[in-house]
DNA sequence: CGACATGTTGAAGCGGTTCAAGTAGGGTGG
DNA sequence: CCACCCTACTTGAACCGCTTCAACATGTCG
């Protein structure tokens, strides 16, 4: 049956050794067997469809997922029960490991489009970490990453007015595009505008006018989830990012290799 | 001579296993040798005055550094070289694991007021991780929290009005302030009306002007550095914060043991 | 095709900043 | 010890950036 070829296929393609991006979500320099070890305790889930979640604030936490393709919106949730986005996921990342502390989960993951991910149990994990010395670097470095990067959107929400936040996230997108080798310049947006609002601390209706202003100066070419950016470095000026905005200049080092 | 003898009792006390904030900044359940092992990799730097800097941004990241007592400020700066707070610490804390990822410290941290800290070499720290389990999993415990409260301090900067984002702030040194012993409601504020505006993304003015509402309203009585809650569940509910906003329940659990 | 979500654009309103002026501490040097 | 200065803080009033409200356009999915 046509099924269980497809899933065959993506056996084969899933496999550490053979992912295309095992040099964004794991580490560098592990050794053949290492890397086995690795591939062994890692789940290959089925595909979550859009809108599904990966896991709801308060469930149990199990596992940390990484990303293999599509993309990923997390949120935490107030007590009155408004929905913050904290961040977009793209294909490389890891997620959930904000929830290690608690056990809990503390921020819901829900799909943006159809993506498949790998499963990892936290706990194999974690010994497996004791025994592969890179790993363990390699896990604390992405959660230091991760950090990084919280602290230059926080500085952007913090102070930045609406075309900065924009202009910023824009950039950093294509920064991260071109990380994984897709155009820096030419992409769909898989949020919504309500989503990017959301992110960003602002009113849609502000976003929807930005791209529309952002389109009248040159700086853009818009047209519903693509966006294609024509001044990449006016943009990155406007965008007045904090100096050590870098989640995606370590994912562009390791690709160097 | 008495200074020899201030430091012989600092030395004395300044040992993990005779230190008060052990349960904060360590994991709990570490054998005595273990505890040992990790207390010869500590240097216990001398005291840092107030406004000098811990570590600055740029500088080759070598350790991270627990701070005994004090307080401590870290911030980026952007490309403006505006600078942005992104936390205030207290004791018992761990600073720079936001500098693991790219070998060089991404924010600075400048002492609030005399502040002293024990420095672990982070390679050294790395090692003993390996060796001891439950060192690793407290450090990424560690850096997991601090993962969560960025996040709910990201919520707080995207939507909460600023009645909400004081509150906030002040709901929270209220836990942190309870966690390590002291008083929730009355406590004296080590920073600035400035640092706690930059914190918050607001104005001076603005918070000058909602400590005056507040105590109108009867929630505090403040007076210059001075803060005393006298209606801290109105404070929480005027904070709205996320719902898993807890830093401090770990704390808090670490301590019944 | 209709219904509903998503996105766009315009106009009014307001929350919070900015500007301005004044007060109060805390530290320094005479 | 006091006069001085400088920084931190407070309070008032004007302004403005962004939100909110409203109406409409466009896609999308059953």
């Amino acid at each position: 049956m046509t099924k269980s070829r497809v899933v065959n296929l993506d056996e084969l393609r899933s496999h550490c050794q053979k992912c295309s991006l095992y040099r964004l979500c794991m580490p560098m320099g592990l050794e053949q067997g290492d890397l086995e070890r690795l591939d062994r305790i890692i789940h290959r889930r089925r595909p979550v469809e859009k809108g599904e979640y990966l896991y709801r604030i308060g469930e149990p936490f199990q596992s940390v997922y990484a990303l293999r393709a599509g993309s990923i919106k997390t949120f935490t949730i107030n007590q009155e029960g408004h929905e913050q986005i904290v961040g977009f996921h793209l294909p490389g990342e890891l997620l959930g490991l904000d929830a290690i502390a608690g056990k809990v989960h503390v921020t819901s993951a829900r799909a943006l489009e159809t993506v498949s991910v790998c499963e990892l149990p936290f706990e194999r994990l974690e010994e497996l970490s004791l025994q592969i010395p890179g790993l363990q670097h390699h896990l604390l470095s992405l959660m230091s990453e991760e950090l990084q990067h919280e602290h230059c959107h926080l500085a952007v929400l913090a102070r930045a007015p609406v075309e900065s936040r924009l202009a910023s996230f824009l950039c950093q997108l294509s920064d991260r595009f071109r990380a994984r080798g897709y155009s820096a310049t030419d992409f769909n947006l898989s949020m919504s505008r309500n989503d990017i609002a959301n992110l960003l601390g602002m009113a849609v209706e502000t976003i929807s006018r930005l791209f529309s202003q952002f389109q009248e100066q040159g700086l853009l070419k818009v047209e519903r989830k693509h966006v294609q950016i024509r001044d990449l470095p006016a943009l990155q000026t406007l965008a007045n990012r904090c100096t050590t905005d870098v989640r995606t200049e370590s994912a562009l080092n390791r690709q160097e290799h």
